[in-house]
DNA sequence: TTTGATGCAAATGTTTTGCATGCAA
DNA sequence: TTGCATGCAAAACATTTGCATCAAA
């Protein structure tokens, strides 16, 4: 197993998402962290998402909107999309492992969890009366 | 609004979707009904799977291992993604909406539906002992 | 000094699209 | 005839990767 080195980059890059709560896409990230860092390349910046979300320390999100975006919070939780504008928003709601079980009724194998988003609209893309 | 006229590669594209229980990806659907369809494009199977699951008569499913699978079955239903061998299999478990109704406590928008998988080991990837 | 990390560019894999032609209505 | 659908190839996009170089340990 590789040894994991400090990197300047890697810790920009924590950092930005550690203060953000936009949920941004590794494009943004780049384009972002390149603000302070000209010469980070985007695949940096790719590696070291990738590296972080498999280390646990930040989340990635697959909104299925054509790309993967990240959160900065590792815990577990659930999020919305609103579909007029795109956005994702955190969702403070406890954790539905209930689910799991009404899933694995009846199935034959095992259900280990499960990944779930929400969509519907915001509250700045309700129309107003 | 342009008129839908018909196809036979469109009618072929549903036909293989509406009797497998695979859930095959737009490429898998190619290779297939090119035994059939020699000439069909992937372009042509990208398009009409498109169409076929903006009308409502396919489900296009995003289960994030790179490509979107297809489901012959329109009928809300969900699905099951094996970490081991990567199936997709559909699960008979009744509709979780009230799982809405939990988001939706506190938050300000509108939460309309939801989206959701779940994972595992299937029964042909547990292991015997 | 060793080895992981970077920047750059090229490559990859999936999906979309422009356009001339084919075919349904 | 009209105009949607097709086949083909090129383009678009997000993401990954090979490689020489840089820097952490």
């Amino acid at each position: 197993m590789a040894a994991i080195k400090y990197s300047r980059q890697r810790e920009a890059i924590k950092d930005y998402l550690m203060n953000t709560k936009q949920h941004p896409t590794a494009d943004t990230v780049y384009l972002d962290i390149r603000k302070n860092y000209p010469n980070i390349s985007l695949g940096t910046v790719y590696r070291n998402l990738n590296l972080l979300s498999e280390q646990g320390e930040i989340l990635k999100i697959n909104c299925r909107d054509g790309c993967d975006r990240f959160d900065g919070n590792p815990e577990p939780h659930y999020h919305f999309i609103c579909k007029i504008c795109g956005r994702v928003l955190d969702l403070e709601m406890e954790q539905i492992d209930h689910i799991n079980v009404i899933a694995g009724a009846g199935f034959p194998g095992v259900i280990e969890g499960h990944v779930t988003y929400f969509y519907g609209t915001c509250s700045k893309c309700i129309p107003i009366n």
